[in-house]
DNA sequence: TGTACATCAGTGAACGCGCGTTCACTGATGTAC
DNA sequence: TGTACATCAGTGAACGCGCGTTCACTGATGTAC
């Protein structure tokens, strides 16, 4: 059966939007291709008309959901304060919904530890969705500098990524919801104190050692 | 040929060490059985020999691995302030060093999220090793009450592992050492400045929604 | 001390299964006349 | 407008490969007499 043009991109979609899930529920590693097709209401054989290969699927998948938790992430912000900003977003990244809507969530937490275990398939794309992250959040923090702007950025990034997939690694144990409360009230106090002061190591370009 | 009992457990200390290897630098999965008894100068089949299920050794490797992080990160700390500890720690775990010996390094970049989008197998050794990191971290640390301790030593920990696994998704790339840079910096900041202030979501029970 | 037998760590092929990808085929839609 | 042919999205079985685990076997060591 050969489908009209409009068909075809909207089969597409479905593929995309199954496989957006599927990603973030287990992994680049745990979506298969013929769970995603059947997800999409396809059959296995049909993927290959849409996409060359899993690994470019799973690119466009980073992509997507990336730019869709940017949007979630900084709706409805723009007539707030910068601090107010900030400590919407680490409520909104740092919340059990958050944590337990996997499906509908952050890709990091199912896709970063693979990329740096892996082979570095998709570690251009993770660093395209890491670089536009950064300077979206960057614009909405309280520094002076453009400068203490992306440093805090990149650290909130770090903080939110890490205690999320923590807590959700540990879900259903209490410590879950602990990581969660310390990591929302350990980077708010952080940013609200002013720019960063670099450390020695940045300072003096000392190597330290594991 | 039946060897000696302390032949044995040489035997299956070389399995764990050629394991702890292979899943920091491979993740769980990409540890192969074949390749953890290649390592350690023997063939598949003897495995089920030391261990019963590919499993039970991962168990292993995570509590072995996780202790002897916590040895090395602790290691010549005690006659410092409590802050000069703290930054010794930081500087250590967030290090390029760190980053780069991957198969002598912390296991969390490589478990956690294959943890969290798993069915849950290492959960539970999981949650035990973080406990331990937690309470031995939360005892180096300068604040004034176990909770705050406590609180901090899980946002620590946090923003360490985050900032070290994206540190390994990009290495290669600038923003690699950037990160590692802002997370020492950030963290460092946020612990001189004293207690933690529980946020609005810890004080009203109110559930932010992502 | 010497001999026969039992044990069991380790070997390497095979099993069963699941994966990404390929491929011959189908049939609805588009195009040419 | 109607008819014949070409296209190609989608099907589902098959291919090739790699994995964890099993199993018959080997041979060095331990035990019994």
């Amino acid at each position: 059966m050969r489908a009209k043009p409009e068909q075809k991109s909207r089969t597409r979609e479905a593929i995309l939007a199954s496989a957006s899930r599927l990603v973030r529920e287990r992994g680049i590693s745990g979506a298969r291709v013929a769970d995603v097709m059947k997800g999409a209401g396809l059959t296995v054989g049909g993927f290959y008309a849409h996409f060359a290969t899993k690994e470019a699927l799973v690119d466009d998948v980073l992509r997507r959901t990336a730019e869709e938790m940017r949007r979630r992430l900084f709706a409805g912000l723009e007539d707030r304060s910068p601090l107010e900003r900030l400590e919407r977003i680490l409520e909104r990244y740092l919340s059990a919904s958050h944590r337990d809507e996997v499906a509908q969530g952050c890709p990091f937490p199912a896709v970063v530890g693979e990329v740096a275990t892996g082979a570095g398939e998709h570690r251009a794309t993770l660093q395209e969705v890491v670089e536009l992250l950064a300077s979206e959040l960057g614009e909405k923090l309280p520094d002076a500098s453009p400068a203490s702007r992306r440093t805090n950025a990149l650290a909130v990034i770090a903080i939110m990524f890490g205690g999320l997939t923590f807590a959700r690694a540990l879900r259903g144990t209490a410590i879950s919801d602990e990581i969660l409360r310390a990591c929302r009230a350990f980077a708010r106090r952080g940013l609200r104190d002013g720019d960063v002061v670099e450390d020695q190591a940045a300072r003096s370009a000392t190597r330290f050692t594991y």
